[in-house]
DNA sequence: TGAAAAACTGACTGAGCACTCAGTTAGCTT
DNA sequence: AAGCTAACTGAGTGCTCAGTCAGTTTTTCA
């Protein structure tokens, strides 16, 4: 492997631990055993370092959302639900690193004044919310869950599903204990045939 | 209002702002038109400084949970759904820089060597999902919300408009957009007489 | 094989940082 | 007014950091 996937490897790794900020070059070179000018023969800096992390977990993510289209196209039923719950868990359990990165703020504050980081990040989550909508979109052609707007409700369960890993990430709450209320709260959204009294 | 007390509301703001560490004692003392020094006459070190942030938010909170309780006891029915909704929100509103450091890492990095740290975290988390929890109790002895183990539920609850929350925090999505689609979602999930379709 | 290009090195730099401390000022009591 | 304490000051200290650069090693290819 190349020096400069292993710097990149390291760098998630260790900004993802760390925080952009707490994170320096100089333990960034030991960790890699590579000098500190090594680093930036291939990135121009730290930021471009950051940049650079980010565009390859959006690939990465747009590789997963591929891989689940194929698997997941015909599951029929509400058991899509489970599945794609489990699918986005086990992602998140693959990426770990990545994923911590995206709970941090110094991608959000980057993105602020660059538009590169705007965009990777953008993309990242249009991607990771597709997943949910195109399981929501299946389920509602086969009449297994209630017509409404995929792509709110998709970020609705989203934003539901990404709670329970910060709460496991944060480490104040025990959320595996959540886990079968997570599911029960989806299919209870989601399901047709339950009618919906406003009052 | 004591220079102490200028401080600590100015940090508040500024490590809401910048993060624990982008945000410089220099220009905490700049901002609060204080030198140096001072700071460190009322506050040992960076470390106290932000551990008294976090303990006067606990404070507040508690103070804006019984604030709650008062006011929401005997509200009757589902629109309690959208009123505990609406009463979070307002609070986030309200101490907006205290939320955003809460959506920060720092304190959960902090929690993990420092006990008092996570004592306060705990308290903070306790007291918001108290707040839903007791919504849901009330609901429930009214026969308006069906039975389930409320404190789950309540943490549910919680990560959903939390998540909503930081959704409009991150600047990625127009969080607006799904309030409607929020009290929608909830309602369903803790509405009574909605039949549980299992498949 | 030799020369050009690419990859790599690590001592160095200047800026920024949290925190200190010897000294000054303001407020309070008698 | 005198004396004491609490509040405040800001120049100074030692350290860490991202980034540089002149020089060395490795790779490439004609």
């Amino acid at each position: 492997m190349s020096k400069k996937v292993e710097i990149l490897q390291a760098a998630t790794r260790l900004l993802a631990a760390k925080g952009y900020k707490e994170a320096s070059m100089a333990e960034l070179a030991k960790i890699t055993s590579v000098a500190q000018g090594t680093i930036f023969y291939h990135y121009k800096n730290k930021e471009e370092l950051f940049l650079s992390i980010l565009e390859a977990f959006k690939e990465d993510i747009v590789a997963e959302f591929s891989r689940f289209q194929e698997k997941h196209r015909f599951q029929p039923g509400l058991k899509m639900v489970e599945d794609v719950i489990a699918f986005y868990l086990s992602m998140v359990g693959r990426m770990e690193d990545r994923f911590m990165l995206l709970h941090r703020h110094d991608a959000y504050e980057l993105a602020r004044i660059n538009a590169t980081c705007h965009n990777h990040l953008e993309a990242i989550y249009d991607c990771l919310i597709d997943i949910f909508e195109q399981a929501i979109i299946n389920g509602q052609q086969q009449g297994f869950i209630r017509p409404s707007p995929a792509r709110r409700t998709a970020m609705i369960i989203f934003t539901m599903v990404d709670g329970l890993v910060r709460f496991n990430t944060y480490n104040i709450y025990d959320a595996a204990v959540l886990y079968d209320e997570l599911i029960h709260a989806c299919r209870t959204i989601l399901q047709s045939r339950a009618p919906l009294i406003r009052s």
